[in-house]
DNA sequence: ATCGCTAGTTAGTAAATACTAACTAAGGGG
DNA sequence: CCCCTTAGTTAGTATTTACTAACTAGCGAT
């Protein structure tokens, strides 16, 4: 029974993005692939020539999720260092909550030291420290924050905003009350920007 | 030839602990874990009975390595706030980059869902988190720190400083400029204290 | 001295796994 | 209409993988 597909190629990815999300690179077999695609395991090497060859196709599709530029321009002239803050982590939160496949995989790839790991990891959270330094040195130069090394508290601001997101996906069940994301920040955000507020 | 030691039972736990933190419990085979233990395969089931419960035992054994108490009676009676978080920031980075085969261990289970991983979460995060919520309550109720949830803000900020931690092990060749974690967290943990302090 | 138990060994097995060979239906271009 | 390419199929293979059967060296207790 031959089942033509216009985009078999994307069936798979996306299949496989979910699988390699869930179990990681070396649980996951090509029967579950094969299977979850709707296809049988020969189909699979007419679109990648190996298992390894989906998985590193799956980590390059990534960019194309990411949506960063937009925020980016509506805060880029802002003077608020709290909003500026809040506005990136309500982003931050609502960008893994709803993708949180994404976030997985790239733990999945940077503990098994995947070469495309540095790559994703630089995509999803470097560009948000970028940004965000680029925007407190501003503000540092207009007197609005005291000094500090941007670079390291952007670092450490995102770190804190994607750890606070895992409390939404990963660390879900393993701590005792689930507060809603807004309220984390809505208790967290203003502590740093008090913190760093002149 | 047959190699009699004492506590073979505590050298393959070793050598699987290394393994698994590495490459994840599907990547790992009994080959391997034969190996690294300086043994056979059959060996390895003599002490267990199946890899799987090798990987329990691994994770079950993570609670010997820890060692909180004694930080935490040490700040018991600080009522600087500044005080108390570098302390613990300084306790959880050193833990963190001189075990980092643990926190690997949860994160790997953590995403695979292992029934074991939300154990290892209470016991590597969360006792830090309850420890500083009760601290928090305590400087709030002496008027020392503004009013906040002060769970919200100790899951944040045990968060933001593994995630830091993971700046000196997982992170290290993604990000630019590698900083000394005790500079980062002179530069970070001001921010924070700052921004509770009354 | 020997008996039994523990902790090893060698050799092997059934199942799973990644991948291939060989074949074929569908569709488009000339 | 026919032929070529594409994207599927069924059947199969070599290797790996987790685990077992059967045997044995060494040690402590009797």
């Amino acid at each position: 029974m031959r089942e033509r597909v216009a985009n078999r190629r994307g069936v798979i990815l996306d299949a496989a993005t979910h699988l390699f999300s869930r179990e990681g690179y070396g649980r996951v077999t090509t029967k579950q692939l094969a299977e979850s695609s709707g296809v049988t395991e020969p189909a699979l090497y007419r679109h990648f020539k190996s298992k390894e060859d989906i998985y590193d196709a799956v980590l390059e599709g990534i960019g194309e999720r990411l949506q960063q530029e937009e925020i980016f321009d509506s805060l880029r002239l802002t003077n608020d260092v709290g909003l500026l803050l809040l506005r990136l982590s309500e982003h931050i939160v609502e960008f893994v909550t709803e993708n949180d496949d994404i976030y997985r995989l790239l733990l999945y790839a940077a503990l098994s030291g995947h070469s495309r790991a540095k790559r994703s990891y630089q995509m999803i959270r470097g560009n948000y420290v970028k940004f965000l330094t680029h925007q407190l040195d501003r503000l540092f130069k207009a007197g609005l924050i005291v000094e500090k090394n941007n670079e390291i508290t952007s670092r450490c601001f995102v770190g804190m905003v994607f750890d606070c997101a895992l409390g939404v996906t990963l660390w879900r069940n393993y701590i005792g009350k689930i507060y809603d994301p807004v309220d984390v920040i809505a208790n967290n955000v203003p502590i740093y920007a008090r913190g760093l507020a002149k």
